[in-house]
DNA sequence: CTGTTAGCGCATTCAT
DNA sequence: ATGAATGCGCTAACAG
């Protein structure tokens, strides 16, 4: 790898012209423009970015983390962010937590290390992220947290309208004729699956239709707990609820998993909503009422907000949180049932 | 952020013994490397990882570049990589090539200026992959290739068995009693693509059949046109082949599409077989039998091999060639058709 | 075992 | 408009 020196040498000028080309910040005649840029290419400079990181203490890197990259929702999100990185000059990395407190440390202490201009994060599933945000931003580094909120913290956050998209595929449901509706939620101690519930809450009240507790079914992340919990619900013929709404896509897939081991039919034998794609609704069949959180645009919303942080344009803004709508889809799974019709 | 200078000072030692606590590389007694760590925490010290590799010319750090990230296959590649690189204790970081040459020389520039110490590879669809990667290998970067090979170019390389996956695939189409099997293949420009091609080319000419021009057809990776092109071949019932195997997740949709558009029904007017899963198959219909690549392993493997090349284990090994087998998923669409039983 | 110091490659004053 | 010199934070050699 040549450095800077080396290409001074052969375009026969001092390390400061080169720089001064590189950066363009100050003017520099043709004829040594001409003769350091041959030079660059001849020698295939590639600046280091570390060194100049170094002198400069910043890196034009973001970092995003996510919980997992295989849940087809983070992707998204990612390319929304980098999409809006890329527009500002910025470069985004991206990273996975496994949605463990302990893996996030991690991943945000290298961040950190690599002295990442700025954050992205989706916080992990369990507690700790607040102290760990916490000692980021003293650091100086801006943080900004997309999909997931923390609690207790004021933070720079874009997200959906977590109760408001919930209300609204929920209120579909109702509209549909469907009374005993059953929740399927991700954990709890995460506020946008407690918002989500509220929701549901909201939608069934509105309905004047009683929030019935032992319709509310509160799982985890984990494919096969979540199938057999839900599958638990689902086995007894006498409680079993008319319509069933998850909270998120993994739930979602549980859900679908649940229904095939227990051999229930949706929409005739149960009906059903969830956040989040679960497939490619035109191809592939039951194709499933979806309520669709705008992914790209979290990213990208998230990012610029963040950059601009970066950029001190919004120093002494207070904090921004930015709710996004959800759309709903309808498809065939929340068809009212034969008998009601 | 502090320094490793306030750390020195705050626990009244100097600096070298701090980086000697710090890299466990040097002996030092108890009590000043517990003054250290004290002074460490309170001071929420983290290495300036930018000032180490400056230093050591190491980063620790790998890169990986991929077409989308979006597309499913390529993220259970990258945790794979993750997985391995964590392992050797490595950091991972993703980029996006958008499958466009002159992207993936923006990324492949950005990871070299941030001195990433090897790249994985999965090269864009376009020319000039070949110039980029031995620019890198010149500058000392070591690339591993993984999924798709550039040709032309002795590089260590993983991926699955392509047309040994691809000639089984055809194959139990053909044992289903299928006669006139049609390919859609990426771009043959791809070097897998052809190799998938001619284990297509196998599987027919050891059954006896005949390999007809017009039923190989060749699309990118651009959903609309792919959905388009293969409508096309499928729209004059006289010409439509019996069964139709596709090479790859994307042109897999793309047949998904165009049937669908088309109003035909798989398996029972055309049976239907592609490379990658392109979805939850035990909870979505049609199932689609599938092969399946072992991609979590693809992105173990590469990776293994990448920071042996790095750490010099392997540094007079001749090019590694990793060949991985895939598996084949056989479920509904490949179903014989009825007329034929 | 512990301290001192040179220098990694670059951007940035400050001279000229 | 150009060049020379300084130091970013750290590691590794070396000295003690």
């Amino acid at each position: 790898m040549s450095t800077i020196k080396e290409v001074a040498r052969l375009a026969n000028v001092s390390v400061g012209t080169v720089s001064h080309v590189i950066s363009g910040s100050v003017p520099v005649s043709d004829q040594l423009r001409r003769r350091v840029t041959e030079a660059i290419r001849a020698l295939d400079y590639h600046p280091n970015h570390i060194a100049r990181s170094l002198k400069t203490s910043r890196t034009r890197i973001l970092g995003i983390v996510v919980p997992d990259m295989t849940i087809p929702f983070f992707p998204q999100v990612i390319r929304g962010a980098e999409a809006a990185a890329r527009k500002r000059n910025y470069y985004l990395v991206a990273v996975n937590s496994d949605d463990s407190s302990n893996r996030q440390r991690e991943v945000l202490s290298l961040l950190r290390s690599q002295r990442v201009d700025g954050i992205l994060l989706v916080v992990a599933a369990g507690q700790g992220s607040i102290t760990q945000i916490t000692q980021i931003r003293q650091s100086g580094i801006p943080v900004v947290c997309l999909d997931r909120l923390p609690e207790n913290i004021s933070i720079d956050s874009v997200c959906v309208d977590d109760c408001a998209a919930a209300d609204m595929g929920v209120s579909h449901l109702i509209s549909m004729g469907h009374q005993r509706i059953a929740i399927l939620t991700g954990p709890l101690t995460l506020k946008n699956e407690q918002d989500r519930l509220q929701g549901y809450n909201n939608a069934l009240t509105r309905a004047g239709l009683a929030v019935d507790a032992t319709l509310i079914w509160e799982a985890n992340f984990h494919q096969e707990e979540i199938t057999r919990i839900c599958g638990e619900h689902l086995r007894d013929a006498q409680r079993r609820p008319a319509a069933l709404f998850s909270t998120n896509g993994v739930t979602g897939l549980g859900v679908l998993k649940a229904l095939h081991v227990c051999g229930l039919n949706t929409p005739d034998e149960i009906a059903f909503a969830t956040f989040d794609e679960l497939t490619i609704e035109e191809v592939f069949r039951p194709a499933i009422t979806t309520v669709v959180q705008p992914a790209y645009d979290i990213g990208h919303r998230a990012t610029d907000i963040l950059i601009n942080r970066i950029e001190r344009c919004m120093l002494d803004a207070s904090t921004v949180s930015i709710r996004l709508p959800a759309t709903l889809k309808i498809r065939e799974t929340s068809l009212a049932l034969a008998h009601v019709l």
